[in-house]
DNA sequence: CGCTTTTGACCAGCGC
DNA sequence: GCGCTGGTCAAAAGCG
């Protein structure tokens, strides 16, 4: 079963093991700020997933914690299901924020430019808005997990002090740009981390069989 | 034949 | 300014 840790990834710069079992995840969010995330034991999961939000505020033991949570993850409906053969984990959106590095020097005389520089002003623009972001780790044999959504591989990278390269992909939905990371951790090589990048503008993909497919009222919540 | 993956090159951002 | 690093591009190869 799994013990996962989710982070928001520009929040929390470490990895966070957590416990089997929901109730004693509210210390660790109280001595983290900005830890947004938990594990549920698979036990504890619908099957299939049905009010989660509700599964996981009854999980919790005590009042302030409900409110906590509750509060911290803007409401229940912000949970979402992340399902892969082996595994579950609950995540939640990232919030709309990170706009903030949009680039300052906006102010440009376009007319001026030629077509390549245009090009390349359109590429660094699209390169500076960070889309909303999370990430999760998972145990499993298989990188790629099943999301429900289809994906391309559009690069692979072999980053410093990891002996594991790390893949590129982009959602093949057109006019979607959800991009995903998938790494395996270099100090527990079982373990791998996915982070997603935007929001879907559609629903998953309909090519799952029948007893993977979640109900079809879910799948707007499946993946934010 | 069309779609996906691979892979080297290129580019932007960042730290020094 | 320079070098390093991560992210993306795009041509070629692979595959069904």
């Amino acid at each position: 079963m799994l013990n996962q840790g989710l982070f928001e990834e520009q929040e929390l710069p470490f990895f966070t093991a957590f416990p089997h079992n929901l109730t004693s995840c509210p210390p660790l969010m109280a001595s983290h700020q900005s830890l947004k995330s938990f594990s549920i034991s698979e036990a504890a999961l619908p099957h299939p997933a049905a009010n989660l939000s509700e599964t996981l505020l009854s999980s919790l033991t005590s009042q302030k914690h409900r409110q906590l949570l509750s509060s911290d993850f803007g409401g229940p409906q912000l949970l979402s299901l992340q399902r892969s053969s082996a595994n579950f984990c609950i995540s939640r959106a990232w919030g709309e924020a990170n706009e903030c590095l949009a680039s300052k020097k906006m102010g440009v005389d376009h007319d001026n430019l030629g077509v390549s520089a245009m090009k390349m002003k359109r590429i660094k623009a699209r390169r500076k808005v960070r889309e909303p972001r999370f990430c999760f780790k998972t145990m499993s044999d298989v990188d790629v997990l099943d999301d429900g959504y289809k994906w391309r591989k559009y690069g692979q990278k072999v980053v410093k002090n990891t002996q594991h390269p790390r893949s590129y992909y982009r959602c093949t939905q057109d006019n979607c740009r959800v991009k995903k990371r998938v790494e395996r951790l270099a100090e527990d090589p079982r373990m791998v981390i996915t982070t997603y990048e935007g929001r879907h503008i559609h629903s998953p993909s309909l090519d799952l069989d029948d007893n993977s497919r979640p109900p079809s009222s879910q799948l707007n919540n499946f993946f934010w």
